[in-house]
DNA sequence: GTTTTTACTTGATTAATATCAACCCAAAGG
DNA sequence: CCTTTGGGTTGATATTAATCAAGTAAAAAC
């Protein structure tokens, strides 16, 4: 591992808390990993033997069934994934693969677990992760259940901008054939939505993204705190960085 | 609340492990109390004041958005609900009424959050508690985005066929209008498809089900150990309730 | 015991979404 | 440079699911 990885790793709420010597002792037994693009990390299935965080790149948390794939997630730095896994000793749910050449530090689940039961503040910072992570689960199957793939497609451009800071042209974080996929759609029925949405206030061209009437769109996707809101707590610094498809 | 009902609490995963000091701390500043059936105990958006135990009766939880509401899950005794916006403070994300006559445990929110700081066992229970229901979650999306509905009914008569001990007669745990609702279809693509099903090896009268060709059904519903299992830990005693629509 | 309510079902229709096929275009590779 | 590849789009069609509208049966209320 490189020195300079670590101050971005502790810098993780998960990491923030807890006595430097744990730290260190759990990062003494992690490594850093490059993967090139399009690479298969992890298999859905696999005992969870380490939990993974992305320092550079990106990763795209998708699930299989019968011959069917689907994208359930994107990972950009810094964060982790597949924590609740490696919590449980259970086999990982989903696969990932590199969607970039992507920089991974790989901790070993099994020092994870000894670690939370000797550090009481790496404890609540996993549960805190952990229970922002169910949240933000339940608020993602609320949108498949309640919404129909218009509405999803018309919040989330509306959630992209406003993690962009309100503006109202932004670039899309991913290729569309993802985001049909996140979304629970295919990627010509996203692309026909799309098409369709440019009466509804908002025009996308590439992956360029421009609200045209902010009002329209707003009265199409009603966003709701409940739904669209994110789990993670706001930086300090303000620099909380936009987690695309989180 | 009655002297009977501390040791059925005690008896959770979530409670079983922390110091008997603790737990009557913890009880001591909870309430019970009986609600009809039919009525809304918590309501989605609100703070997160309570963590509910069920020890009679049966809750549902369900979202709301724009005029659509949809059921999450449903909850039997003896388990507890809405802990990940008790622990996070935050508001609640589903709303939760009564299906039943319905016997609640209260438990203080800022008890409970106080108590997992300073009992490293409770700790370790809501981090199990709270990354199993990551977890359940996770696989409900992904057999939402996965699978159609046909093929999320026929997987949840045979799951719930394992539950009951794998026989291949048994009752449906709740009424078809809620089942449609938790699996993502209306109340009447719901009764055309079980009236489908009839040829795939299940037939279903009334709330009776009945599995007359196990194999043809399997071939249809492909149980997947990583979207269908549970995310509970067996009962030493082997008496794990079977948790309807966890 | 009768009325009322509510779950459930069935049929007809409409709307939403997926699939299949063709094509365009830009980026990557030779 | 040309070729290949893969993302993206568009159109035609098929499938799936929702909606609308009756109607039944059983339970709850009076």
């Amino acid at each position: 591992m490189r020195p300079e990885d670590l101050p971005e790793i502790r810098h993780l709420h998960l990491f923030r808390d807890m006595s430097q010597a744990n730290f260190e002792t759990l990062m003494s037994s992690s490594y850093a990993q490059n993967f090139p693009p399009g690479l298969d990390m992890v298999r859905q299935g696999d005992p969870s033997d380490f939990l993974h965080i992305v320092l550079e790149g990106a990763v795209e948390l998708y699930a299989k069934w019968a011959d069917r794939e689907c994208t359930m997630a994107v990972v950009r730095p810094v964060s982790t994934f597949i924590l609740a896994a490696c919590i449980r000793d259970a086999p990982y749910l989903m696969s990932a693969r590199t969607l970039e050449r992507t920089r991974i530090v790989l901790v070993p689940a099994s020092d994870l677990r000894a670690m939370f039961r000797r550090d009481t503040e790496f404890s609540v910072a996993i549960i805190n992760e952990l229970a922002a992570g169910y949240r933000s689960v339940v608020r993602s199957a609320k949108s498949l259940k309640l919404r129909t793939s218009r509405e999803r497609v018309a919040s989330f451009l509306l959630t992209q901008s406003m993690l962009a800071g309100g503006t109202s042209s932004y670039t899309l974080p991913v290729e569309k054939r993802l985001l049909a996929s996140y979304l629970g759609m295919t990627p010509e029925n996203l692309s026909r939505t799309l098409r369709l949405l440019e009466a509804d206030g908002v025009k996308v061209d590439g992956a360029r993204v421009i609200i045209t009437d902010r009002a329209k769109l707003t009265a199409l996707a009603k966003p709701d705190k409940l739904i669209d809101a994110s789990e993670t707590a706001i930086d300090q610094t303000g620099s909380s960085l936009p987690r695309a498809l989180e």
